[in-house]
DNA sequence: TTCACGCATGACCACTTGGTCATACCAGAT
DNA sequence: ATCTGGTATGACCAAGTGGTCATGCGTGAA
């Protein structure tokens, strides 16, 4: 009850001002963490008052909430539009252009995936469970639908196993838009600061290798 | 020159005493980062005063230090002694070896690899660029070598992109260790909680994929 | 016995944190 | 002109942090 009277509360503000709110919490929480983040300097960010901020939000957790319910449905919006985008293509290019559309992601919003990597391994972080299993659903779901229809047309090798399949594209997937935006990272290929043409050619090897193996 | 006589003053001390305090701090630094990490834990875990801890470490960075290179050591150690176990055999019979090494470790050392994977994305942690730089070279050797390797003996289709390989081994094994130790990251595969029967058939899976590729 | 020195100790310090609350402000209705 | 309900505000609080320091203890040399 009080938690959606102070919800309502911030959302009656002049649409500016919650933006001002809502820019400074997600900063503030994607380059320092939720434990190491700071509601002070959020409020100092904002031009608030510290008292403002416990009238739109019944606490930290409360603030937390919010930016990670929106960052999902971000992240929902995004799997789906590519998917049906590239829904009548081949496997491969539809990896490919999975990738790429990632790694757009990552840049359009990196905030939010500075958000996603730390989490990960911060176990105190509230709702992380919920959030992870979440994001793990929708890329396995994705993964899941791709192989499938790649099966069913015949451009997988029969008896791929699909368990080690989606490990492995999930695996890839991460790390390389992992290494787009950690520069510590990225020892190998030179990602973070590519141009968009090298980072096509890395996606078309990468998948290259996926496609037809190490092997002599 | 003080740092020096603070830790020689630690590593005058009872060897039993050493290991409480040692144990108590790499405890504290895994479960919860460095930040949060508390020294008043560390202290009443380890069952000494605050002030001792000052008179063994300059300040809580320099604690950090002492067991990031303790750490590093033991990853060193690690890989070369891999390295040299498995010279003679088939690169992708490395390559499941490797794997299977990497998992005894995480096993064996979990609250270092915990540690490690704290690290990755908290940009905040002194001597992580440090840190994470000197495990990118070693891993970036360790798989440069076997690489080179299977090639000068014909072991790889000719004409693979070599850093993009780099690339890929890199995040499957990184990959593969982060799912058996942290269960959110772990939906595809039960590695959290598999037998060791059960982690070396999905080895052989994995590799297998790794060696003849995806396509039909 | 005295002295010196390495080490142990915990009260203490300044500072920051998330969170509260009494107060004041300011519309619009009466 | 007055009242009312929603909102803004920042001083304030308890708790916890990393770090310090005066004090005292204990052992071996003089």
């Amino acid at each position: 009850m009080r938690e959606e009277a102070a919800l309502s509360t911030f959302r009656r503000l002049p649409p500016d001002k919650q933006e001002r709110v809502l820019d400074a919490a997600l900063a503030e929480f994607a380059d320092q963490g939720y434990h190491q983040a700071s509601l002070n300097r959020v409020v100092a960010q904002a031009g608030i008052a510290k008292g403002s901020l416990y009238q739109y939000f019944p606490n930290k957790e409360g603030i937390f909430s919010y930016i990670f319910q929106y960052a999902l449905k971000l992240v929902r919006r995004t799997l789906t539009t590519v998917k049906e985008e590239t829904l009548e293509e081949n496997f491969f290019v539809r990896l490919e252009k999975s990738l790429l559309a990632g790694v757009a992601f990552s840049r359009e919003h990196p905030r939010i995936f500075s958000l996603y990597l730390k989490i990960q391994f911060d176990k105190n972080v509230p709702f992380r469970e919920e959030f992870l299993a979440a994001v793990r659903r929708h890329a396995g779901e994705y993964f899941g639908s791709l192989v499938r229809r790649a099966q069913s047309r015949g451009e997988l090798r029969p008896g791929v196993p699909r368990e080690a399949t989606l490990f492995l594209l999930d695996a890839v997937f991460d790390r390389f838009l992992q290494a787009v935006a950690v520069p510590a990272l990225d020892v190998t290929l030179g990602l973070h600061r590519a141009t968009d043409a090298a980072i096509h050619q890395h996606v078309r090897e990468l998948v290259g290798l996926l496609k037809e193996g190490l092997m002599a």
